[in-house]
DNA sequence: CATGAATGAGGCTTCATTCAT
DNA sequence: AATGAATGAAGCCTCATTCAT
């Protein structure tokens, strides 16, 4: 009884927590970390100065955590794709077109995410800088490793893996920073077919449509894209 | 007599204004915009309250217009490169390399102009991220007019010429970042090789040896890539 | 029970409200409000910083309400004598020295009312003196109109209702602000008599000793002015 | 020839000071005491902050001297009005009409003299106070002993000369006041009449019209006033 | 657990005054 | 004498955090 009573409870509390984490979330996404005042979170998240201390240490903790959280979530949608990559090794470019399609999917759909990943959390400090370049490093190397392992087999060109790396996660950010940018409705994911075929040529990928129609891609934004048609 | 004097002191307080700039623009770079109080300005610049003041009306505009200064380099740079492609329109590849170079020899000699305009003027609050996000679309659609007039004459191939701006500039950015977060010695036009060849193969442009090793890339780095010498 | 508790705390924040007000009133009144420094009012309502900020957006607006309030109460006073004219229009002297009697006692009872009044708020600025000024001509319309229709019925005699209101309104502060000057324990209805006696000569009412002893005035102050015993 | 020069020096010198004491009482007038930043009167008198500091030790001892020089014409003024009283005392309706008169006059012609005198210097600090305090006591007192010897003469009838003293230079300061919080182009002088009637009738001085049609008041408002012509 | 009143360190800025030229 | 750049003390206010209820 009184197990089932601390677990109702406790769920509560992880419930509540959540809630504040995702208003939270909203705040910081939209007035950056600075700009976002404590007391924003509180009417946001409609809760009391001593609810929010009570979940959370503070700001910045309650900050970083979800940054972190964030980071950890694009980290699992690459390691996920890869993972897929590994097991049918035959289509690189499906693989990649993968990733891309998977990271384009997954920021859409979390659009404080991509915020708070790309834009809220750059600049605060010297300190969080540095927590925050690891981060993107940890990122870069999960494509550098593959790309490394691609260079061997001979099955893309590029000079350097690292800076292809680097590249290649750029252009990811580039694409969603231009989408979180524009105040239209278009969907990020409609970004997927020229960013992969931008990436897949830049990677010296031979590649045919039928690997950009890959059934990672959404449908009804399939056939926008008729690049290589003319290719011999 | 007077004319001398005033002429002299004018020309002193031009100084002190810039070196109050630059001083505050090496803060800047290094805390962020909110963790640079007005007071590490003062001991960076060894100068009073007052003076700063004097200068200046606030730490806001004093961004602003560091921001925007860099802003203003950044594109009339882009626009000499432009402007030399126009009159060698023969080699696409060289005009593109050298406004890539360009770029980067820009940002390796101004660092803070790099962390300003990349790092530290990033999410600092809803309104200055308007300001942002038009000034990088303005740089890209430097970029785009260049890319919508190389796809007419079919020199580039690339399904969309804003994307493809956008991904273009983004992997500049992607390389400054990256060098800007090393804390080796490596030269940010290190970086120009592989960077230019990533785009230049991205856009489809069929390019040798001679193109890369073009005048605007240092000497001393230019045999640092063997890219594409395998290629047929 | 959670009624009950807000609602106590709910006092008890008018409570502290209220004393901060009281507090700020003493120190204004004292310094002036430009010489009252914030720092001041926290020392004399022993409060923090943080608690000023809580109940009042800053040390302008706490000064206005203050302000406000004060001319607020010295215009229901003034509405209260004249009520009671209109009830018993026949005898016009006492009416007269209702008012004067009660606005003399109010001030009377809260010194800081008349200094901030009379004293602190005069030419802060010149925003501010339009709101004073405006305030100080409702407060001369009241007896304007007053005199206005005493005219008509040809009870008093002045050449102009408007500068009749502006001088007897005048005459109180005049009075008011003499007092607040000395620095002797003096009451200051103990200028009651005199002030109405001149009021009403100037007025052109004829009067006895009998209005004068009217029941407004306290009784120990009554015997204090032998004037006019000796008219016929 | 030294002479010659140094006297020079010393009128433009001179006139150099009024013209700042000009500026700075516009100004101190127009915006009040704290609302007058010292850069306010360097533009209002087209000068340098060095100039100031070379003609006044500070801010405040401007300001006190620019009042005290408004108390001493006021008085001297009063001094004027009552001299010829002495000369000939068989007519006190009139004196005291020129007194008034004259007050009205000194303040119209120098608006600035009655703004600071009535306005700018009120309630700045509790050690101006005590000298501003003192400085009207003293213009009381020079009506008070006039009342005190015309009650004597029994020409008076008031319960207490000092108040009596007090109301009336009141009265006096009332109009001015009123005068300059209209913004009509109202002349002050205008409000003469009424405002000697007020005062004779509040005395319980017996006067007609010759009284009244003093040649002090400027002739062509005297017949804007026809009060008491009815009185028997 | 929840509430929100209370705290106070610390930031930005103003502005009277000084001083080198 | 004149200039105006330089100074820095001091004021107002914010806002993350604490704590009593």
């Amino acid at each position: 009884m009184a197990y089932r009573t601390s677990q109702k409870i406790q769920e509560m509390k992880d419930a509540k927590k959540q809630h504040i984490e995702e208003s939270a979330a909203k705040v910081f996404a939209e007035k950056g970390y600075y700009q976002t005042k404590v007391a924003d979170i509180l009417e946001r998240a409609d809760i009391s100065t001593g609810s929010f201390y009570f979940y959370f240490n503070n700001k910045e903790e309650l900050f970083e955590s979800l940054y972190d959280e964030m980071i950890q979530t694009y980290l699992s949608v690459l390691q996920d794709a890869i993972d897929t990559m590994k097991d049918n090794a035959d289509s690189i470019a499906e693989s990649i077109t993968k990733a891309v399609s998977l990271s384009l999917q997954t920021f859409q759909t979390k659009k404080e995410l991509a915020r708070i990943m790309l834009i809220s959390s750059v600049g605060l400090s010297a300190e969080f800088e540095k927590k925050r370049i690891a981060d993107h490093q940890k990122i870069s190397l999960v494509f550098e490793e593959i790309f490394r392992g691609l260079l061997q087999k001979e099955v893309i060109r590029v000079p350097d893996a690292k800076v292809a790396a680097v590249l290649f996660a750029g252009s990811i950010y580039s694409v969603i920073t231009h989408w979180l940018q524009e105040n239209t409705a278009i969907d990020l994911v409609e970004y997927s077919d020229p960013l992969i075929a931008y990436n897949l040529q830049a990677l010296g990928i031979q590649c045919n449509d039928s690997d950009l129609t890959a059934k990672y891609i959404p449908i009804e934004i399939k056939n926008a894209n008729h690049f290589h048609k003319e290719s011999i």
